[in-house]
RNA sequence: GGGGGCGUGGUGAAGCCUGGAGUUCACGCCGGCCUGUCAAGCCGGAGGUCGCGGGUUCAAAUCCCGUCGUCCCCGCCA
């Protein structure tokens, strides 16, 4: 009950009819007959039409679209025939008596309908407006009911939420980090932390046992539909855990979140692959799992094939993989298309064919290839006519990359109406670099399943890190931490890291693991990426209510913005005289 | 750092390939008419440095080069 309204515009209903109510919110369209007008306000809770007679109510002829208004009147059934049954309200309507103008708009920069799509540049510019639009209220909203439903559930579960800095020391690895100067230490800096990983071990260390955040993380690397300088993450540790209860945990987050906004309750547990399983099938290491296309191993038809190509992969310990992309139209201009995509992936070429009525293949490489390999080929990947058959021959890892890449890209399903998560585990411990040094795939607190394998072969050896997938996204990933500082030394070690950079680096982080840290487990999800697939939307901007365009401007504040010279030298910086030169240029 | 798409009254598009008067359509805006609409309707009107700079040409929204903005992608994102 205030004093611009006593009830919502979208709960009004028949059995308020009689009623005198007040509504307050926008006008979102007038529809004025000169002798009668309509006016609908929408508030926060929908929209319901208000009717006006401009003989007794002279405020309604100045009214325009997006006015903020208060309106006072009688509830009352709409006419036979003038009923709407597209509206919740579409069965009754207001009489006005009066309708206060609380503040006028102008005329708008772009129509708040979902008609026709907008610059985004100019949605940005007018966030505000851009926000009134229904489809991004209810973005905001199904944001608002994934966090509660979260929180709920881990609540229930018996965690505490706890808040960790944001003005943290700026570690060497991972992304680009964010850098706050420090005033009070000049030529100091902070970082934006790119995720609370290190505190959140710290307050297992502290006996919190379950911790939760919902946390703000900064990476400064380029921008993407699904990446954003600032993005937020549902983080989450435990002590004496493993990977069973953390994977346990974060299903139930997922379920709760997806239940409250789509109103659908997953089936658990979720599936599980390895790492090696994925890449094998699926040739990614986020597969989307909505379609089959699977990856098939080919190499036993051919290992006495005498095609150079194939021949030449075998005897390099190469592979020989395909997959069947279905039926489609496949013309040339098709075909070197994907080429392209396969070499840009890596790969030497792509072999592609095409399977005939008659059970043979039309293909490049079909004069090389004898009727046993043929006939193979197209019982492997159960081919039938019209199929189109894609195969690389190369390392392992680049044909199950490119054929993945490949299988994306054609098989995708184009809505997102069936939701598809799933776990992946075991991933490989270190990653081979271009140069052939190795780096960790996921962080350096991560515990190898054997160290001994990590110490003699570490390309071989496998972590206890996994991550969650939906869709094909990655939605965020965890591992069973290091909690034996010996270990985590020895870890260092590996990576090349000398005892000396280890504590330069991490030695406070070392120092604590060497008071009673508890064996612990946890992980991390992108609540925006969840959320953006949950509404059916392509971009993580349409769920952020104020994000950055890609080259990380906001066009509402123009962030970011130079700075007076004053700031600076408070904080004991200047710029570089070419960057000055360069931002005094027109 | 690289590849690609887009940039035309306030908004969205067409025009560009094949150069010839700022032309067109829809929404919005302003004015008028109108008592049952819900994307109201009808009549009239205003509004543009075709992102910006340079070049080619008798002539550029249109062709070429550069630049800025924006989007998508590669690199990058432990």
């Amino acid at each position: 009950m205030s004093q611009y309204r006593d009830t919502a515009a979208g709960s009004i209903g028949v059995e308020t009819v009689g009623a005198s109510v007040k509504v307050a919110g926008w006008v979102a369209r007038r529809r004025d007959h000169g002798g009668v007008a309509f006016v609908d306000v929408r508030d926060a809770s929908g929209l319901v039409q208000v009717v006006a007679d401009p003989d007794e109510i002279d405020t309604v002829a100045d009214l325009r679209m997006e006015f903020c208004v208060s309106v006072t009147g009688e509830v009352r059934p709409r006419p036979d025939g003038t009923t709407n049954p597209d509206l919740p309200t579409g069965m009754i309507e207001i009489g006005a008596q009066s309708i206060e103008i609380l503040s006028p708009a102008e005329a708008l920069p772009f129509m708040l309908d979902d008609r026709v799509e907008v610059d985004e540049r100019v949605r940005l510019e007018y966030r505000y407006l851009d926000l009134r639009r229904s489809t991004m209220a209810a973005n905001l909203a199904a944001r608002s009911k994934a966090t509660a439903a979260i929180r709920r559930t881990l609540e229930d579960l018996g965690f505490l939420e706890v808040e960790t800095p944001t003005l943290v020391a700026s570690t060497p690895e991972g992304a680009r980090d964010m850098l706050v100067p420090s005033r009070l230490r000049e030529g100091h800096f902070y970082a934006l932390p790119q995720s609370p990983q290190l505190f959140k071990q710290l307050l297992m260390i502290s006996g919190v046992e379950r911790y939760f955040q919902i946390a703000r993380c900064y990476r400064d690397e380029d921008l993407r539909s699904d990446r954003q300088l600032e993005f937020t993450q549902l983080d989450l540790e435990g002590s004496f855990w493993g990977q069973d209860e953390v994977l346990d945990a974060i299903e139930q987050t997922l379920v709760a979140a997806t239940e409250a906004v789509r109103g659908v309750r997953l089936i658990e547990p979720f599936p599980r692959f390895t790492w090696q399983e994925v890449m094998d099938r699926y040739g990614t290491d986020k597969p989307d799992i909505r379609f089959g296309m699977e990856v098939v191993d080919l190499v036993e038809l051919f290992a006495e094939s005498d095609f150079g190509v194939f021949k030449g992969a075998l005897e390099s310990g190469g592979v020989i993989r395909g997959i069947n992309t279905g039926r489609r139209e496949f013309p040339r201009s098709r075909a070197d298309e994907l080429t392209e995509v396969a070499k840009a992936n890596g790969a030497k070429g792509l072999v592609w064919m095409v399977v005939n009525d008659d059970r043979t293949l039309r293909s490049p490489v079909a004069k090389f290839l004898n009727e046993e390999e043929i006939t193979g080929i197209i019982d492997r990947l159960e081919g039938q006519p019209g199929d189109v058959l894609l195969l690389v021959a190369d390392r392992w890892k680049t044909a199950v990359t490119v054929l993945g890449t490949l299988r994306a890209m054609l098989g995708r399903p184009d809505d997102h109406d069936q939701l598809a998560f799933l776990w992946v585990t075991d991933f490989p411990m270190f990653e081979e670099e271009d140069d052939g040094s190795i780096t960790f795939s996921h962080h350096p607190f991560t515990t190898p399943q054997d160290v001994d394998v990590m110490a003699t072969d570490p390309e071989k050896a496998l972590s206890k890190a996994y991550d969650a997938v939906l869709n094909g996204v990655e939605l965020g990933s965890g591992s069973v931490r290091i909690h034996d500082p010996a270990l985590q030394r020895r870890v260092f070690e590996i990576l090349g890291i000398d005892a000396e950079t280890a504590e330069r680096m991490f030695g406070w982080f070392l120092r604590a693991l060497r008071y009673g840290p508890p064996p612990h487990a946890g992980f991390a999800f992108g609540i925006d990426r969840l959320v953006m697939i949950l509404q059916n939307v392509e971009s993580i901007r349409e769920v952020i209510p104020f994000p950055k365009t890609q080259s990380g401007m906001d066009p509402l504040t123009g962030s970011p913005t130079i700075v007076e010279d004053t700031q600076l030298a408070e904080l004991g910086l200047t710029l570089r005289p070419e960057t000055r030169t360069r931002l005094e240029e027109p």
